[in-house]
DNA sequence: GTCTATAATGAGATAGAC
DNA sequence: GTCTATCTCATTATAGAC
């Protein structure tokens, strides 16, 4: 019996060997997008030989598509987690803080996700408006529900969801930026929970 | 007496084939990065041949950093724009609304810049920790006097700043997620125009 | 399982005819 | 000014020894 799917964690060392590949594949495409990694740079940063990257991964592309698919349900969960049995201010701002604690500790998964839809979304079009777009029009639908009640201010629920989006994975997506604006004294995402916890909680306010 | 740097306009022809390069390398470098464009495809969307480009440009570095160099400007410009005399709340959201035009009427522009930022900024450094930061801090001594006077909510300048720049940039960088989400019968940027304006002024309310 | 060597292709840049 | 042909090097992937 052959192997399965791409990656083969069939022995301990297997298991572990796919990890580091998949750790350095992680830091050189987040960096550089798809096409701008090369798999040397890959080997290099793994410590490993490139025909040994592909002893354990089939191709580039499998690297690539094994870090999104790994990728979306950490990013997704925080939004799951959101519950309509919950005060909705007190969820919401759970949310974003969840969301910058998830820029602030996995920044390269963040960029990943930011070159994909950058570039069109080529990889992930499929979980993009399928498992995504699911999700996100339940939610919308609980924050609407929210709204209604008179729990929250009423504004457009995806709207609302982008914010958080776009203002917290920002911290990630353009650390370079913003710890050039900021100088070396500062500690952006600090700074940010505190920052957004504020806007939101302002903007929320009936 | 010969040419001086990258570009050459000295005929009407140079001009305008110049000109069709840049554009057509604006459309490939946005989408793909630097390293992920290849001179075939800009040749190919350009309508001019290979050697052809590099009659113009000496190199694909020269054209990007051709486009960094124009996109630059362009960029600043708005917040160039917010003026100590005018009214504070008038003054911030009016460069809201032209950051949301910027986004709709430069998308590529806007994906072009946040690829650079992404990958560390390689080929701006020296503009961001530069220009930008001067404007930066600039604008931030304002808006902090502005807050000292109560004419708006007190908060960090600089995330404010940020706040506008990750909002309003985030329809044309995540276009692709952003329609996803809200399907075919939307106007992303229209409802971002309004959202934003609401969003602003709630926040900047003292 | 891991390596060296190498095939095969892609891509930036140049030569030289027109 | 523009093109075809080509050089050269980088890069993905494979072959085959160990």
């Amino acid at each position: 019996m052959t192997s399965g799917a791409t990656p083969k964690p069939r022995t301990r060392i297997q298991a572990r060997n796919s990890e580091t590949i998949l750790e350095a594949a992680l830091e050189v495409f987040s960096t550089y997008g798809f096409r701008g990694a090369t798999l040397d740079q890959i080997a290099e940063v793994a410590g490993l030989s490139k025909p040994n990257l592909l002893y354990y991964f089939p191709s580039k592309e499998a690297m690539h598509q094994a870090l999104l698919t790994r990728l979306l349900s950490t990013w997704l969960d925080p939004l799951r987690d959101v519950k309509a049995s919950g005060d909705p201010v007190t969820e919401i701002l759970g949310y974003v803080r969840r969301k910058v604690e998830l820029s602030r500790d996995y920044p390269r998964e963040s960029r990943l996700f930011a070159n994909e839809i950058l570039q069109g979304a080529p990889r992930m079009r499929e979980a993009i408006e399928g498992e995504l777009k699911t999700l996100v029009d339940e939610k919308s639908a609980l924050l609407q529900s929210w709204m209604d009640q008179g729990s929250i201010a009423r504004m457009p629920p995806a709207h609302l969801i982008f914010s958080i989006w776009a203002l917290t994975q920002h911290y990630a997506d353009f650390d370079a930026q913003v710890r050039a604006m900021l100088g070396p004294d500062h500690d952006p995402f600090t700074e940010a929970g505190d920052y957004l916890d504020t806007l939101f909680r302002k903007l929320l306010a009936p």
